[in-house]
DNA sequence: CCTGAAATAATGATTCT
DNA sequence: AGAATCATTATTTCAGG
């Protein structure tokens, strides 16, 4: 099995000029890169093999990328329906006063399990927070709180056709 | 070394009785769900140290876990500024006309690896996408397309306070 | 559902190219 | 940077409670 992605012997000389973009990840990075994302608990012998690279060799390709900051870190996705949220929501959030993210009352909201991403954005709203409830009724709880921090306007999720797609280099 | 996330023994007999949630899972399907999450790429043995069951029994919740469903996939994070991507911004798109997702010129465009998430929801706007672009220049140019599809309104990420925190089961 | 033991496979350190 | 070797650990499978 295995030889799913495989990159040409060419492209894959100890120092790699053509092919490699200015930022410094060759062919064989994006491959792991690509590789990781997805399936990111493949062994380290099966990653060489996809990418013909001795285990030892993929090792230390992800020591680079992982101390260069390039992958954070490793996670298991989970489908939050299956773990009892029947609701996705995004919340938007205009704050009024002087309320900021560092606030100790914002910062006790976003510690709740039911809050999973917070941004600070710029444009129509301040804030854009995206929240797991298990129904209508932790809705309505999740929305009083966090409508202390400003007037809010919620879009309830109905599908996510694309979900956290592998995110290559960019190309330049 | 371990021990960090530990459960007394008592709760751990083969039928938990007390403890459980109606959902199915029980306290070693929290740790584990809650460990993967947040480290992804831990050892089955280390797993077992962690929760104190041998790596067998690991393997054997994990994979439940994953046949139920509730697991959905492992990956790596990744940071997408040091992948070239400069910018995260979310556009929001009010269709106009008979515009729907199935729409080959949509499909096409979710292809793009710059669309990182795109959400269906119901609300304000219909669409919420997600994008990683390089500069100013790179989401205009995702702009333009997007907007071939309905009115947008953008917001550009600041910063990102919480992401992707792990998701407990809902205890009920 | 779990443990324990035994066979197989993966990993990490070292050395060499 | 990568390969090859070898010592150490991890994983998988299966018998049995």
């Amino acid at each position: 099995m295995g030889d799913l992605v495989a990159v040409p012997k060419e492209t894959r000389s100890s120092r790699p000029a053509a092919n490699e973009s200015s930022s410094g990840f060759d062919a064989v990075d994006r491959q792991l890169l690509e590789l990781v994302q997805t399936e990111g608990r493949l062994k380290l012998s099966e990653l060489g093999r996809r990418v013909r690279l001795s285990p030892a060799a993929v090792t230390e390709r992800l020591r680079r990328l992982e101390t260069s900051g390039a992958i954070t870190g490793y996670g298991a996705r989970v489908d939050p329906r299956r773990l009892g949220y029947g609701i996705e929501a995004f919340i938007r959030v205009n704050p009024h006063g002087g309320y900021n993210l560092k606030h100790p009352r914002t910062l006790e909201l976003m510690e709740r399990p039911e809050i999973t991403e917070v941004h600070h954005v710029v444009g129509e709203d301040c804030w854009i927070v995206k929240v797991a409830v298990a129904d209508t009724v932790h809705l309505e709880e999740i929305l009083e709180e966090v409508s202390a921090l400003g007037r809010t306007t919620t879009s309830i999720v109905l599908t996510s056709p694309v979900r956290q797609k592998p995110l290559p280099p960019v190309m330049r």
